[in-house]
RNA sequence: GGGGGCGUAGCGAAGAUGGUUAUCGCGCCGGCCUGUCAAGCCGGAGACCGCGGGUUCAAUCCCCGUCGCUCCCGCCA
């Protein structure tokens, strides 16, 4: 029998199609059966569409439709009708219609499924995952998949409208063991030799300044050996984008039309630029994290020289040793059970905080907790805050940084548990004044905060080496809602200058030249001024799509240990291949 | 490497201070049904209560261990 090509899809279907002859494929989503009439809901990925198998259906066809179950693959041909005016289904988009089936073809059938493909799968993550081409049926899915093609529609768009080239660059790559931990791929022909996956394009994109191709964007995979999270896969997507004669407010412009077009295109919504600006300082003073999530105020303040004045020991050692008493403010919260404090104490100690001191305000003053060690203060205390009665002060005394980011996790917490913001605001902002470096303690030397192409800003250039600590980089984030969506930095093109930079992390100009010598070969060569900067695809998507973890939005995702549950890799591989790449296995997983 | 949570039928959940036959919804199988759209009604099958050990007359429940998944700290230039 020969096979019935569709000639319209199930979402496409309505009154102007009436008595109209069509075939349709699709999957068996729902099937009613009162007997001596039947219903089909068949879905396509452009939508659902009823078919009926009326009372008046042949035996032939009647028999195939009692075959039917769920996800069949199955095309229909059958006449487009208006349902009676009572039975139209207003919540479907094809719900004025049905389609009075005259023909059912089986193209397929379907085992018993391992859950239900539904609007909202509740099945447990890693069996979607394992079955991930069912789960990929859901609408959700299908929606998350639809708007990350979309996304990135419109970042080629609005991308190659401004004059930017798409240009790839390799996979296999040299391993530059800085940074994340590289995957490595075992080169056959030359043995003990390994190729890297890209963590980023970044060093080619800046050869291509090199090259002048001027503007410059990828949607490229990266890929890093580091633990999983939810905002986080061993190998993501990102819009990777440089320019060449730039500054930072050249990359901030470009990317803010960008999202603006995108979301202007995908969600209908209008983004107001420029997004707001915070210094690194600020953002961790004031909301304890490089990534704030700002669609909510709770500003945490500095109360150091204040507190240090009251009875309170603990608070007058902190701050006589260097440390810093930070207070947030948790507005009508005086009312929390000590069980729901110590409940936001413990976040606080997740981030290495000591404790989590606490007092209430109240019509006559401050009560509870550490209030007692302030009596003659509380009035300057309230004031200092700004609290009224029936607040809450939490308070945090340590090194700043430890201070600043207990508080700023405490802070989420209050404002998810008061619902202090609406889910579906979008609230961009750029961090920039990085530190160009930071100590590592391990290493007993300076690494650098981003990478070591990175551009210390002008005002710090004749003073690098005096104290590495305070020199700002021309470094950016983007972040929004609490995540960060986009890294980026001007980009040394100096080779004086990047030596000084190797020299201050103690990379010795040997080690170097052997990692990165084509790339100070290149800069001899007149490479213009350049910078650039990365979105993640897959954070942004999710926050447009309203997901919390990266992996529903992404077709294939492995779950957190890295493992791919349906195809289960990574696997091992047989003797001969080994043998090939010349490797020797001495230690097999458990 | 570390901490929290979860693990009961194909799926999602409930359960008891330790006590006969482990409950519910969806799905599955069979039957009925002419307007449903999460169709309905009747009947049925399906669970070594993650795995191993311990305590006990008795463990799905308590204890110890282990495995799996998940969230988080570390890590992620």
């Amino acid at each position: 029998m020969e096979r019935m090509k569709r000639t319209a899809t199930c979402g496409e279907l309505n009154r102007n199609h009436l008595a109209e002859k069509v075939t349709i494929n699709g999957w068996v989503h729902r099937h009613r059966d009162h007997g001596n009439i039947k219903f089909i809901n068949l879905r396509d990925r452009y939508g659902i569409t009823q078919v009926v198998i009326d009372a008046d259906a042949t035996p032939v066809l009647k028999n195939t439709a009692s075959e039917l179950k769920f996800e069949y693959c199955i095309a229909v041909q059958g006449e487009v009708r208006s349902r009676p005016d009572n039975m139209v289904n207003p919540s479907m988009q094809t719900g004025e219609i049905e389609v009075k089936a005259e023909k059912i073809q089986i193209l397929s059938t379907c085992a018993a499924l391992p859950f239900m493909i539904d609007e909202r799968t509740e099945a447990r993550e890693d069996l979607r995952l394992q079955y991930r081409y069912l789960d990929l049926r859901s609408f959700s899915m299908q929606k998350n998949i639809r708007l990350r093609h979309e996304v990135a529609l419109g970042v080629r768009e609005y991308l190659i409208g401004r004059g930017f080239m798409e240009i790839e660059t390799p996979t296999l790559i040299r391993s530059t063991p800085e940074g994340a931990r590289d995957f490595l791929v075992p080169s056959r022909l030359y043995s003990g030799k390994f190729y890297a996956l890209p963590q980023s394009p970044q060093l080619y994109k800046q050869l291509l300044m090199v090259s002048g191709f001027d503007k410059y964007f990828q949607i490229a995979h990266c890929f890093r050996d580091e633990d999983a999270r939810g905002d986080r896969q061993i190998e993501h997507t990102q819009i990777d984008l440089e320019m060449s004669f730039v500054s930072k407010e050249d990359i901030f412009e470009v990317i803010e039309g960008m999202l603006q077009h995108i979301f202007r295109k995908t969600l209908n919504k209008e983004l107001k630029v420029p997004f707001p600006r915070l210094s690194y300082d600020q953002a961790m003073d004031r909301y304890g994290s490089d990534k704030p999530d700002l669609r909510f105020d709770l500003e945490i303040k500095e109360l150091s020289s204040l507190l240090a004045q009251g009875d309170f020991q603990l608070f007058k050692d902190v701050v006589a040793a260097g440390g810093v008493v930070k207070a947030l403010l948790a507005p009508g919260c005086s009312g929390l059970s000590r069980k729901e404090i110590s409940r936001l104490e413990e976040t606080a100690k997740i981030f290495k905080a000591k404790g989590l001191a606490w007092m209430k305000v109240t019509e006559g003053g401050l009560e509870g907790g550490i209030s007692r060690f302030y009596g003659d203060l509380s009035e300057a205390i309230i004031t200092e805050t700004g609290a009224a009665a029936g607040d809450l002060l939490l308070f945090v005394g340590d090194t700043r940084k430890t201070a600043c980011t207990s508080l700023g996790a405490v802070r989420n917490e209050l404002a998810a548990k008061l619902k202090l913001y609406d889910e579906k605001d979008f609230n961009f902002a750029w961090i920039i004044d990085f530190p160009l470096f930071e100590w590592s303690e391990e290493e007993k030397r300076w690494e650098p905060t981003h990478h070591m192409f990175s551009m210390p800003q002008e005002q710090c250039l004749d003073t690098l080496e005096e104290d590495p600590g305070r020199v700002k980089g021309d470094l950016y984030d983007l972040v929004c809602n609490g995540v960060e969506l986009a890294s980026g930095s001007i980009r040394i093109h100096d080779p004086e200058l990047q030596k000084r930079i190797f020299n201050i992390i103690g990379l010795s100009l040997e080690e170097a030249g052997r990692r990165f010598g084509f790339l100070l070969e290149a800069f001899k060569h007149g490479p213009p001024p350049h910078g650039g900067i990365a979105p993640g695809l897959d954070r942004l998507v999710m926050l447009m799509a309203g997901e919390s973890t990266i992996r529903e939005v992404i077709t294939f995702p492995k779950n957190t240990l890295g493992l791919s549950p349906m195809d289960d890799c990574p696997s091992s591989v047989g003797r001969e291949q080994l043998e090939e790449l010349h490797l020797k296995i001495t230690k097999s997983a458990p």
